[in-house]
RNA sequence: GCCGGAGUGGCGAAAUCGGUAUACGCACCAGACUCAAAAUCUGGCGGGCUUAACGCCCAUGUCGGUUCGAGUCCGACCUCCGGCACCA
């Protein structure tokens, strides 16, 4: 703060300290820090942060397994990356550095936590967790992969526990409309990702009445003609309604509970062979099969007064919407494949467009609108599902889909019986997790007050320092007397701690506002401080975080606002993906799990274009190959450590910046890099070549009478074309192409067929110029190699930025070639080049076009039609 | 299944608004330097045909369209990658 200059705040998202850097996260700091570089250069004030998302399951895993200290275990990877990020040269700011495992900084995630509970944000709810009846633990999703225990390999139940959860559905509408105001910055895809998460869905609730089947209709209108209850439908497409076969429902479904008891046996034994069904996590490799069972129970369909089954259907969940669905198999493809299987009536209620009018006119033949042959959609294939005219619909017959769905959405509300409604998928934020490696919410049962808070003022609810993890039984805190025996902060009665702790998205979702204020221990951060700094002008990651992460970034940050905290709604205004690195694997897959081996151990075969034919391991067996992410398990890892002592950590960095556009997949090709050791000492050869001249010109203006060819001019030209494509891609986040360029200024350099014991002040110049602006542009890609020829240039050891060095100014004059190649096309095809001047007039190149002798080879004899002049760029004759 | 993205040399890739396709690098080949090798430097490097030389034809997944002109725009198809996956 407190500098006369822009700000400009370069992220890159924090790693988990898992002990060593992948290439993955090179690529991503590599990138972060040509941004935060270049925007230095460009005079910005620059915050380029980092720190450690180290709460989380690998540390307890690790304790679990090897007995080791989660907090020692944490705090060595941190130490150990720390060094491995500094051994890269990534210029980051350490004195910002946070931590999401120590207190300081967990201390915020409980006030949050707090303020949020005080906001009605944060509540406690009921929900289904992944849960190893051996073992006695809840599992993560990725824990319970394929059903089975990741530890004992048992098969995994659902149990029911009381969870905390944030109301991140209170800001749905903003997480979406919002977006308005970052389109331009994120890509599209991204974006693109997080509506669908969203899933706004928007449609009608529709009630259909709930007759029992032991009283007859009779009965039902001596009661005063009032069912006594109704199902509730969610749907958005109420124009196919009078095609309804039946209301189905979730097994949960309260209509279901309630009758419970008068239901026979086999609904009875279905109810509990669908719950049990979804106890197991589904196994998204298969679909389910659609299963379901008539209750018995009778709904009126409130359009068609139709007497609809209620059934019981495992493709209906109660999470979403009401948990209810009226069934359409006509124009539904789940309802459709239901109806099948349990030969329910299909009934058409909606026609194509064409089909429709086709149907008018066959009005005494053939089908009419209002009264079609049950299978009839028009010719396609049932299910039906898009939009058409509306059939078989009483009064709403002729209608199209688009007017049947406001119009009958009206009636249905005016009639009491339904209204317009929004659905959305996501669902509020369950941060509760049974784990010790995670902050402590901040809430404590007492038996007289119930649920309180802890005091802002005994923050933070310090974790143990010593704890048995056995990764079993319940909450690991829950084992931990001094830490769940408290007092009541209402009443001062003995009372007990929560147990449970936060997921590290938490820890996430507002670690770049804690960069900005550091130190602070009475807040997570002022606000003029982070007023000042964010939100954060550029974010760099990997997209495998484009929903959850950002996500809850986004939810955070519409919090703090609301909280009076920042001024802004969205965090991260410009948002850059990178994509993975990626490299060959080889495993044996013969025992159904991945057996890897290492790749030095396996003898390939390839094929001419290098695919793999074979491969097999060192013992003999068969091996399968995939392209995965880097990692140390799969044998494809790199260690960026070694990389650095091989070949330095510029090189490493400038060839991991031009080897593909940042949001590529790259596949790591070890051969590559030996390109930009070569291309950095060869500009370093030609430093050293020219380092007397360097030091004599000095910062000496450009010398009078200058010439308007020969080398000198040809290389400041150079320069200056370089100077303009370097800034401009890298302006629009561009890496491997600045790169390119810088090899081409280098490559003109050397191809300057001048001595510097024999050059000419003008060609001097024009070296010096070119070395400067080369080294001023290398700084973001190869900082060492750049500092060192800056020193050289500059004649002293102060660097770039102590010597106020800034990104060297284009000159378009300087930029201008002398004379220009245009193509002549004759009939399309390139027949002649023409060197002219670049600022020959139209009239002028037509006439050098229409004179050239080659060209003339293929237009004389002939009549030439039209003649087209692209400016400065091509000329295209027509001749017949 | 639905939605999105991408297909350019042996490989990674470049190509502003529809205007010289293959920049830059890797690999490879040849030459210089060297007793030799490495390093370095120089040259070559999409395919085909032809010539003493100039040159000509074809090529950006496939097929078609628009245009003086298409890697770029439009339509259909093929392949690969990613996301979602009973969301009513």
């Amino acid at each position: 703060m407190e500098s006369p200059k822009p700000k400009f705040y370069a992220l890159e998202m924090l790693p988990y300290p898992s002990g060593n850097l992948h290439m993955g996260h090179v690529r991503n700091y590599s990138a972060g820090d040509v941004v935060a570089w270049y925007k230095r250069l460009k005079g910005f004030n620059v915050l380029h942060p980092i720190g450690w998302d180290s709460f989380g399951q690998p540390a307890e895993d690790a304790a679990i397994k090897r007995g080791v200290n989660p907090r020692e275990w944490t705090e060595a990877n941190i130490e150990t990356m720390q060094g491995q990020l500094q051994r890269l040269g990534i210029s980051y700011d350490w004195s910002r550095q946070m931590a999401a495992h120590r207190p300081e900084y967990y201390k915020f995630d409980q006030w949050f936590f707090l303020k949020m509970y005080e906001r009605g944000l944060a509540y406690k709810k009921k929900t289904q967790v992944n849960w190893c009846e051996t073992d006695q633990a809840t599992l993560s999703n990725e824990q319970a992969s394929g059903g089975l225990c990741w530890r004992c390999g048992n098969p995994v139940t659902k149990k029911d526990l009381e969870q905390w959860f944030l109301k991140t559905t209170d800001y749905t509408d903003q997480l979406l409309d919002d977006m308005a105001e970052i389109e331009s910055g994120w890509p599209q895809n991204v974006l693109k990702r997080q509506r669908d998460w969203i899933g706004r869905s928007e449609g009608a609730y529709v009630d259909f009445a709930v007759r029992d089947p032991g009283l007859s209709r009779a009965a039902h209108a001596a009661e005063g003609g009032v069912p006594e209850n109704h199902i509730r439908v969610f749907t958005t497409r109420i124009d196919t309604i009078y095609g309804a076969n039946a209301v189905v429902v979730a097994a949960e479904h309260p209509v279901i509970v309630e009758h419970l008891s008068q239901f026979p046996e086999k609904v009875l034994a279905k109810i509990q062979h669908i719950r049990s069904e979804k106890m197991n996590p589904t196994d998204h490799e298969s679909e389910a099969v659609k299963d379901g069972i008539d209750t018995g129970l009778r709904a009126v369909n409130p359009f068609s007064g139709e007497e609809l089954p209620v059934w019981i259907g495992n493709y209906v969940m109660m999470e979403y919407g009401t948990g209810a669905v009226m069934s359409v198999p006509a124009h539904d493809e789940r309802d459709f494949e239901f109806a099948e299987k349990f030969r329910l009536p299909i009934k058409a209620v909606i026609v194509s467009e064409p089909a429709a009018s086709a149907a008018g006119q066959l009005s005494d033949a053939g089908p009419t609108l209002a009264n079609l042959p049950p299978a009839y959609a028009g010719g396609s294939d049932l299910p039906f599902t898009d939009y058409g005219v509306m059939a078989n619909s009483g009064e709403w017959t002729g209608k199209t889909s688009e007017q049947g769905k406001r119009e009958m959405t009206a009636f249905a509300a005016e009639r009491g019986f339904g209204e317009a409604a929004t659905t959305y998928r996501l669902r509020d934020w369950g941060i509760s997790r049974q784990r010790f490696w995670g902050s402590p919410i901040p809430m404590i049962y007492c038996a007289s007050c119930g649920i309180v808070p802890e005091k802002y003022e005994d923050l933070p609810v310090r974790l143990p320092d010593s704890i048995e993890i056995t990764g079993t039984g319940e909450s690991p805190l829950a084992k931990v007397p001094e830490f769940v025996n408290t007092t009541c902060t209402k009443c001062g009665e003995p009372a007990r701690r929560e147990t449970d702790t936060m997921d590290t998205f938490v820890d996430s979702s507002w670690y770049y506002y804690r960069y900005t204020d550091p130190h602070n221990d009475e807040l997570p951060v002022a606000r003029e401080i982070a007023n000042y700094w964010t939100p954060v002008d550029q974010y760099i990651g990997g997209d495998d975080h484009a929903v959850m992460h950002l996500i809850y970034a986004r939810f955070w940050t519409k919090v703090m606002r609301d909280l009076g905290m920042v001024g802004f709604d969205e965090p991260f205004k410009r948002l850059l993906t990178q994509g993975m690195v990626v490299g060959e694997t080889f495993f044996d897959d013969s025992t159904g799990k991945r057996k890897y081996h290492m790749p030095a151990d396996v003898t390939v075969e390839r094929d001419a274009k290098g695919k793999i034919m074979s491969a097999k391991g060192s013992d003999g067996t068969v091996l399968k190959h995939s392209i995965e992410r880097m990692s140390k398990s799969k044998g494809n890892g790199v260690d960026p450590d070694e990389m650095v002592e091989i070949y330095g950590a510029d090189a490493a960095r400038l060839f991991v910046m031009f080897a593909a556009p940042i949001e590529n997949e790259l596949v790591w090709n070890e051969a590559g890099i030996e390109g930009a050791v070569r291309f950095l000492q060869r500009v370093w050869r030609q430093v050293y070549r020219w380092k007397d001249v360097l030091q004599a010109v000095g910062e000496k203006e450009q010398p009078d009478g200058q010439s308007s060819a020969g080398p000198a001019r040809k290389l400041r030209q150079k320069t200056h074309q370089t100077i303009r494509r370097v800034d401009e891609s890298l302006n629009t986040l561009q890496f491997n192409t600045p790169v390119a360029a810088l090899m081409e200024l280098s490559n003109a350099i050397g191809d300057m067929q001048v001595e510097p014991a024999n050059a000419s002040d003008e060609e001097k110049f024009a070296v010096r110029e070119a070395i400067e602006s080369l080294a001023l542009m290398l700084t973001p890609f190869a900082p060492h190699t750049a500092e060192e020829i800056y020193s050289v240039v500059a004649g002293n050891e102060k660097g770039i930025i102590a010597n106020a060095a800034s990104f060297p100014v284009f000159n378009a004059d300087l930029a201008k070639a002398d004379e220009v190649e245009i193509p002549v096309q004759v009939n399309g095809k390139l027949r002649a080049k023409l060197t002219v001047s670049p600022d020959i007039a139209d009239d002028d190149l037509r006439d050098a076009a229409k004179t050239d002798e080659k060209v003339r080879e293929y237009t004389d004899g002939k009549e030439i039609v039209k003649i087209v002049v692209v400016p400065k760029r091509l000329v295209s004759i027509v001749v017949k």
